[in-house]
DNA sequence: CGCCTGACCGAAT
DNA sequence: TATTCGGCCAGGC
């Protein structure tokens, strides 16, 4: 991988630290924190092979508040949401654009 | 460098 | 509400 991509998913950990617990953000407000407004899609990818331990990677969404996926278990991604008072129905977190964070 | 994949998005159907 | 579709971009080979 090249400079701007690392760089990029440097920025796109560095983001999903920062989302508080009870909270969520999606993969294109992400890409947009990381200064990559296309690029929700990577942040999909560079999720999914990211070695970095111990960041909330379940609080992130898809756009509308769908669950969106987490590996091999959405299930457990939307346990972990409900564990830190989320509340979903079915694929969709309710309320979402109250508990979406946007950066601060 | 080309080609394919996919934890996506938004508009259209 | 559910699919489909085109666009997008990093990663892997």
């Amino acid at each position: 991988m090249n400079r701007a991509a690392s760089t990029f998913a440097v920025r796109v950990l560095g983001a999903v630290r920062r989302i508080p617990a009870g909270r969520i953000s999606t993969y294109g407000d992400i890409a947009r924190l990381a200064r990559n407004p296309r690029a929700a899609r990577a942040v999909g990818t560079i999720m999914r092979l990211a070695k970095e331990p111990g960041l909330p990677y379940h609080r992130v969404v898809a756009a509308g508040g769908r669950i969106g996926g987490y590996g091999g278990s959405p299930q457990l991604k939307s346990s972990l949401l409900a564990a830190e008072g989320l509340q979903i129905r079915g694929r969709r977190i309710i309320n979402f654009e109250q508990r979406r964070w946007r950066g601060r």
